[in-house]
DNA sequence: GACTGAAAAGCACGATCGTGCTATACATGT
DNA sequence: ACATGTATAGCACGATCGTGCTTTTCAGTC
């Protein structure tokens, strides 16, 4: 890898950072280069646009979520122990971002009425990931654990409500029992659908 | 009521608006005159910064919320009555947002890691809206609709999950089934918790 | 209808925004 | 070590940001 593209994929990883806290919109080239310690012409020098950089900065995030949380529940055994491991995954990487929680969630709220490329690029993502919980979910009733007459675009629909709560709950009102809510809700969904 | 008083509360209005289509932070004085038909300094002139000015919009927000919402609310029969009038409420508050959707919603996911006293303003009021959720499901409880081991706090999480997840799939998919999906897992929660 | 206090506008400020152009520094292949 | 191209910095631009001061317009009282 070339030295501009070890360096653009740096400034993408601190921009994950920084637009998880700010926004997408909230951060700005000139806060960018402060955290990277560049200057603002060298860094926007990667990037045609700030439009641009917000695509790359989706992107770059959504390779890592693939190989985070999506790929290691791959791995897992299918069924429910495997939806099980995706969704702890999800918790475990809206954790990692040490502010602000999962890009996406907050991406998302911003982005919710403002069309454009970025607004377009997020909401494949979202549908893709809702696609997944569901595909992962319908393996799940093939196997036998979960009841034959399983709306799984309904199952995945309230996983991923749990995830929105979830970030809610940690990172807005800072609950202590957010683990615990979020496992017995998850929980409950299950014990209803099961064979 | 004052000419003074007058405007401020158009201009409140106008900025609950506007914020809820790009954010409390987002939404800049100039943007905010300009929708008002005010000069910026006139406008401004009535606020003591842009952060007073966050923090009204939130509290004549809130206003609006009880008068819509949760009033309404409370002369519906006590019980499962109740908390279903509360809950659609809810859906028809965030739906007259003819864009961004409930400006507490999108609040959240902007401030949840932005200290300050206008993260502290809207803590408190998602935290007196989840205790006021649980009460009306303890009067539920106490009717005998409940079963009596209702864990009430975790219905008022899971039930504000769904609010999350149906401002999410309406607004951002703009999935028309969204408030098919919202309803049956309000319906799911019911019955699993029903005596 | 004149007076007076409140409301709105005019104008200006330093800072920062996104974006380009130009020059310098660096890395890489020979 | 030198040449070359790529990566970074310097600098500047028009626009807009939040904020304040000063002036003008307006509404309400006598």
């Amino acid at each position: 890898m070339s030295k501009g593209q070890e360096t653009r994929e740096a400034i993408l990883t601190e921009a994950t950072t920084l637009a998880a806290k700010v926004g997408l919109t909230g951060m700005t080239i000139g806060q960018l280069a402060a955290h990277t310690g560049m200057s603002k012409s060298g860094l926007y020098a990667h990037f045609a646009s700030k439009e641009a950089l917000q695509i790359q900065i989706l992107r770059h995030t959504r390779e890592r979520f693939v190989d985070r949380v999506i790929r290691p529940a791959l791995s897992a055994p299918r069924g429910i122990a495997r939806l099980r491991t995706l969704f702890d995954g999800w918790l475990a990487w809206s954790e990692a971002f040490e502010d602000g929680g999962c890009l996406f969630v907050a991406a998302c709220s911003e982005l919710d009425d403002r069309p454009g490329p970025v607004r377009d690029a997020l909401v494949r993502d979202e549908l893709d990931w809702l696609e997944l919980i569901a595909t992962v979910t319908a393996a799940a009733v093939s196997e036998g654990q979960l009841r034959a007459d399983t709306d799984v675009h309904q199952v995945a629909y309230e996983l991923h409500a749990l995830t929105l709560a979830h970030q809610h709950a940690s990172r807005m009102l800072q609950d202590p029992r957010a683990p615990e809510r979020v496992h017995r809700a998850f929980d409950s969904i299950i014990a209803r659908t099961s064979a």
